[in-house]
DNA sequence: GCCGTTTTCGGCCCGACTGTTTTCAGTCG
């Protein structure tokens, strides 16, 4: 049972808790324990096998504990098939229809026994649907459209993909009357691998002429939603745009809202409502005795702060946390301590590990990627085009790399001022050994490994295989570990925590390789990597010049894993680089 | 259902927009 499906069982079951009208706050236990099972880096059944204690993990108590442990067993959980006898579980999926939530969903299936998306279609073309008492005309004309939008599955877009439109989105905004500030917030400013849609800020006296400017966009496909501060536009390419517009003094505040997380924002929130405080977007307000938060303007009481961001954080006594680390997985309680990391920068590396030049399956060759690797200010560059029994095109031989080292080596004598390194992305064969000899291995500066084929081996077989390649002298660094690619391939099925021992015992290691649908490992991965003392290689894995710049989609992930510059192989400097090289071969 | 150097009970973030309403519920950010 994978942590994926045991989040999926607890959402699903407070989904129908939600339709069945139980409490909200119950409600949003199950869906924070969901979160939580979803973001760790070690499946919960293997916490079980261990012995470790689940209530020690946020949002799980004793109840949760016991769930979780059930689901672990049978696959389920009894209470939510005891309430699929009442509802049933295709319910949820009207839930993903935009504008309907779950008191409507009960209302549909309780008036017109309507219990999926199709026969809601059907009730709606019928004008059943706008008979019902709170819906109307509108409403039904709205969720018609919601269906065909839910029917053309506009996904999550890559991050990388995301910032195709957002540039010139942007250049576009900037245009607007009147911006004194514009920001992207939202899951884009924390630099999720995916986003669901662009959050955009926007600081001016006069709204109205900057959202009837967003709104002209050219790229505009619709007009979802239009207030006097907040408007909603489905753009050509599917992707959302959210726009916030606030006045300045309410920037800080604002901004610190719209960047997010959701999780973040509450908890944050909440460390003010202890605090007699109440934080909301447009600042810090300080409750006047005896009134109730409730019934207050939203500008109302005595202003603390707003106009930067630093100020929310200074009310509830934190220090200001990057961005990236905003999801409520333990950065308020590191503020509050004051051991936040010092996360890495772009700036701070110094080389990139994994590249492919035309010998293999590249668009460049060898010397037109060390040139561009040299003007991004790398000190060190290695090519590591792939061995031959890769299922990837043009592999090479032990021949053509010999070949290959010897123009290496002619380059070489034309380059200055930066080291190009012989390398290889070297297959893992089925049974862990590696795909070149050991004498031709002893040879490169630097040995890649990876996975490539036999992708759907069981879980205890794929974890030996790799560990058996892990202990080879040769190597320096796994790449992309689980193999994973977004939206297009599931990750292998191997123990993680195992490799990360490993890893760390043979002083290899372990790629984040930085291709925009990789991002392999991830940000949960690269946290447990921290914390396990285990190294990192940030790689391109350019296939062209202009992939090498990829390397900032890893930086982006690696924040969020909360990786410092100590924890990264490719930050050190070439002398120090090269003694790192030759530590294990010595 | 979770949680606690203010609490083991009684809180649980806070606000914008829409459609339908005659004063606000529902949904979403
Ligand atoms: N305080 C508070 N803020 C919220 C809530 N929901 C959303 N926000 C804030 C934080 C979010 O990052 C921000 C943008 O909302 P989105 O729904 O676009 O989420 P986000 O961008 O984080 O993820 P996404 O990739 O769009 O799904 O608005 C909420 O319930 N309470
Ligand atoms: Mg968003
Ligand atoms: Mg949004
Ligand atoms: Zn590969």
């Amino acid at each position: 049972m994978e942590n994926v499906e045991i989040a999926r069982v607890l959402n699903e079951y407070a989904n129908l808790l939600d339709i069945q009208g139980d409490s909200p706050f119950r409600v949003r236990a199950y869906r924070n324990a969901a979160q939580t099972v979803a973001s760790l880096s070690q499946p919960v059944a293997q916490l079980i096998e261990a012995g470790e204690d689940l209530q020690q993990l946020p949002g799980i108590g004793s109840s949760m504990a016991e769930h979780l442990q059930e689901i672990v067993e049978t696959g389920t959980l009894s209470r939510l098939e005891e309430v699929r006898r009442a509802l049933p579980s295709t319910l949820t999926e009207l839930m993903q229809l935009e504008h309907l939530g779950p008191k409507k969903a009960r209302q549909l299936h309780d008036a017109l026994g309507i219990t999926s998306v199709s026969e809601l279609a059907a009730a709606i073309d019928a004008g059943k649907v706008e008979a019902l008492p709170g819906f109307g005309k509108k409403s039904a004309a709205n969720l018609r459209h919601a269906i065909d939008a839910f029917e053309r599955r506009s996904r999550r877009f890559l991050l990388a993909d995301a910032d195709q439109f957002v540039r010139p989105l942007l250049r576009h905004l900037r245009q607007a009357p009147g911006i004194v500030e514009l920001e992207v917030a939202g899951s884009y400013r924390r630099r999720q691998e995916t986003v669901g849609d662009i959050d955009i800020l926007a600081v001016c006296e006069d709204p109205h002429p900057v959202m009837q400017h967003f709104q002209a966009y050219r790229e505009v496909d619709r007009i979802e939603m239009a207030g006097p501060t907040r408007g909603t536009v489905i753009l050509r390419s599917g992707l959302q745009v959210d726009l916030r517009i606030v006045p300045r003094r309410s920037y800080g505040a604002a901004l610190h809202y719209f960047i997010g997380s959701k999780a973040h924002n509450v908890a944050v929130r909440q460390l003010g409502v202890e605090r007699g405080l109440r934080i909301n977007e447009y600042g810090i307000f300080r409750v006047p005795k005896g009134k109730k938060a409730d019934d207050l303007g939203t500008e109302e009481g005595e202003r603390i702060g707003g106009e930067r961001e630093e100020d929310v954080f200074r009310a509830v006594g934190l220090v200001w946390i990057p961005p990236e680390l905003r999801e409520d997985r333990g950065e308020i309680q590191a503020a509050q301590e004051g051991r936040l990391p010092h996360l890495i920068t772009l700036d701070d590396i110094r080389g990139d590990l994994q590249m492919h030049s035309t010998w293999s399956d590249g668009a460049h060759t060898i010397e037109e990627m060390a040139r561009a690797c040299q003007e991004r200010g790398y000190e060190y560059c290695a090519i590591t085009d792939h061995s031959q029994s890769t299922r990837v095109a043009g592999g090479l031989d032990a021949e053509r790399f010999r070949k290959q080292w010897e123009e290496i080596e002619e380059i070489r004598q034309r380059l200055d001022g930066i080291v190009l390194l012989k390398g290889v992305e070297l297959d893992i064969l089925p049974d862990g050994s590696l795909a070149l000899p050991d004498d031709m291995l002893e040879q490169f500066d630097i040995v890649l490994i990876a996975v490539h084929s036999q992708l759907d081996m069981p879980r205890a077989r794929m974890t030996r295989r790799v560990l058996k390649a892990l202990s080879h002298p040769a190597v320096d660094i796994l790449a992309h570990p689980t193999g994973r690619q977004i939206r297009k391939r599931a990750p292998v099925d191997i123990d993680l925590e195992e490799v990360f021992h490993a890893a760390k015992e043979c002083d290899v290691a372990l790629e984040l390789d930085a291709q925009p649908e990789r991002l392999d490992l991830n940000d949960v991965h690269l946290h447990r990597a921290r914390e396990l003392g285990v190294k990192v290689a940030i790689d391109s894995d350019a296939h062209s010049i202009e992939h090498l710049r990829f390397m900032s989609y890893g930086i982006d992930q690696a924040r969020r894993g909360w990786l410092e510059r100590q924890q990264v192989v490719n930050t050190l400097p070439w002398p120090k680089f090269r003694r790192c090289l030759g530590r294990r071969r010595a």
